[in-house]
DNA sequence: CTGAAAGCGCTTACAG
DNA sequence: CTGAAAGCGCTTACAG
């Protein structure tokens, strides 16, 4: 049923290697043969079975991809560059949803790597993992994407998430909030881990206090996250903004606070992270930490490559950290002067 | 370096053929040589190689999954559906991103054929496209999601997208816009075509007029849909409303509507289509007609199964069509009294 | 410049 | 219940 090489060799009267030797573009078959081979591929339509060629090649010419919720749009975003870039260099890419549950995660790992892929990059990987140590020890090219891990031996390419995390919280104290909800997330991830620290440290450095029953430290889930809010709104004493560890985490806010008929930014303010394109659009207009994405997920897919083409052996900075960037928008202002004094605050 | 087989069949003194045997869990394996075997899988930590496997029987368990635009939530969130329902029957899938771009369609399924995948779903191909009804007659497992094709032959999963239309066109008249615009996308797809049908009757039949200048009919460009309503919105006799053929076509008009300072719904309704997640997002509060998307993914996906174990050799309906649903929220309102007076109308 | 042969790591009849 | 052998469709030394 399916025609080979063979076939093509019975039609081109050559035998099989020649065939294989067109077609990956070797030197050394005369001119008049190759047009023979050539003649006979485009006459039987053939295409070479990419399986058989792995076979021996030991390429499958496909990379895992594993991240966290494919449906949030920091994530698709971050794909599509890394589909994109792949695909330029004649890579495909399996994408695998772990739905941030670490039984998942090691399952895709398991079988990208009988699948032989030629590499894997990992997004959502909790701090304490020490399969990417194994992975990395044994050779196996891997990139964490936006995540880290806190076994050293890993390549990554992070943002200073710390960083981050204090530029938001300066922004929200310049503007004047002395009351700044935090939506943390699983302090499982590095990343979290790391703004989770920014945040406490922005707090104490402007002499604020760490409220406790501000902080969600829960999963990445939308409805908890916006119950979270929707009940500390209800508070009379609520805090005048948020500080959300996604932009897709600072949208259930909204959510809860559009549910409440809370006006952003005049009774709410809230700072999201990431800078996924939708937080740009100006009827949302989120003020948030740019992520760098493009940059980051193209950093991520060349190391990679070059992981796996072995054109940098001895990667000389196997961790990337980025810069994050504050962008502000108009979900942020002063805080509410008069629901502040309704409040018992005196203004600043 | 790897581990095979043959080393499984050395350490447990078996032959290569039992290996297969129990890794493939066999009847006719006597208990104890099975243990023998397990024991040596475990203690060499020996996992199977799929490529080897694919080779002789036919299969890789990998699905291929071909999206305009996997940073449109709308494909973002059916991919997650699709992948998480083809995780669990043991498949994986690869993800194109086609940008839209039929040439870059035509290459990804080459790919995906000569990678052995199992199957392909499509989000994104052009009505007059014969392409599938080559990979129908061949055989070969397609499914066309969210799309279909004007030559009969393919198996597919859509809405019922003219009518669809009626309902967004139908809203807004009884709301009392006369002036709707569309951004309908390209057409050369069969689902943006029908929407636009259905716009073109719903209009002719409310009695108004289409005016052509109120319809964009471009390529799926957020800045491109975004410079047209911000143009369209400059004219003092603008569009009271417009519909978009997409939930992210729909942002992008809020966006140049928030851009000009028009506001949603007050001064301007907005009717989308598909209802993805972030459209019920409280603050945005898109009004929208729903895809049922998870509905249409889990079918997609299973047709495409049944497709490959030919279970369903003589498929009943080989196109199923889904029931299209308005979704009310608060892009949309009546069209502004004062506004329209200004401008010479006398209400209704 | 060309081809015969071996081999990649499995599974599948088939014989015993 | 078990194993020897062939084969899946390529590529890769190697010999000529």
């Amino acid at each position: 049923m399916r025609i080979t090489v063979h076939d093509i060799a019975r039609v081109a009267n050559v035998s099989q290697a020649t065939v294989s030797k067109v077609l990956n573009n070797y030197s050394g078959v005369k001119e008049s043969t190759r047009k023979k081979v050539s003649e006979a591929i485009e006459e039987l339509k053939f295409t070479p079975d990419s399986v058989a060629r792995s076979m021996v090649t030991n390429k499958t010419n496909t990379l895992g991809l594993i991240v966290g919720d494919i449906s949030n749009p920091f994530f698709a975003e971050s794909a599509k560059i890394i589909i994109g870039k792949a695909q330029e260099q004649g890579y495909d890419v399996i994408i695998s949803n772990t739905d941030h549950d670490d039984e998942n995660l090691e399952n895709a790992i398991q079988t990208l790597i009988s699948k032989r892929v030629d590499g894997i990059i990992i997004s959502s990987i909790s701090r304490t993992s020490i399969r990417i140590k194994k992975l990395h020890d044994a050779g196996f090219p891997v990139v964490l994407y936006n995540s880290r891990v806190e076994s050293d031996s890993s390549n990554s390419v992070v943002l200073d998430n710390y960083k981050g995390a204090v530029l938001a919280v300066d922004h929200l104290v310049e503007l004047g909030h002395e009351s700044i909800a935090f939506i943390a997330g699983p302090t499982k991830y590095l990343t979290t881990y790391e703004r989770y620290a920014g945040y406490e440290a922005a707090l104490k450095n402007r002499g604020l206090v760490l409220n406790k029953e501000h902080v969600y430290d829960g999963e990445y889930d939308y409805e908890k996250v916006y119950d979270f809010s929707y009940n500390l709104l209800s508070d009379p004493d609520r805090p005048t903004s948020f500080f959300a560890t996604s932009d897709q985490m600072a949208l259930a806010v909204m959510d809860a606070a559009a549910s409440r008929n809370i006006k952003i930014p005049d009774e709410l303010s809230v700072v999201g992270f990431d800078n996924m394109n939708i937080s740009a659009n100006q009827y949302i207009g989120l003020t948030t930490i740019s992520q760098q994405k493009e940059n980051m997920a193209e950093l991520a897919l060349k190391k990679l490559i070059n992981l796996i083409v072995k054109k940098d052996p001895h990667p000389v900075s196997a961790e990337l950290t980025l810069e994050p960037e504050l962008i502000v928008r108009k979900t942020t202002s002063t805080p509410n002067k008069i629901i502040l004094e309704r409040r018992g605050y005196n203004g600043t």
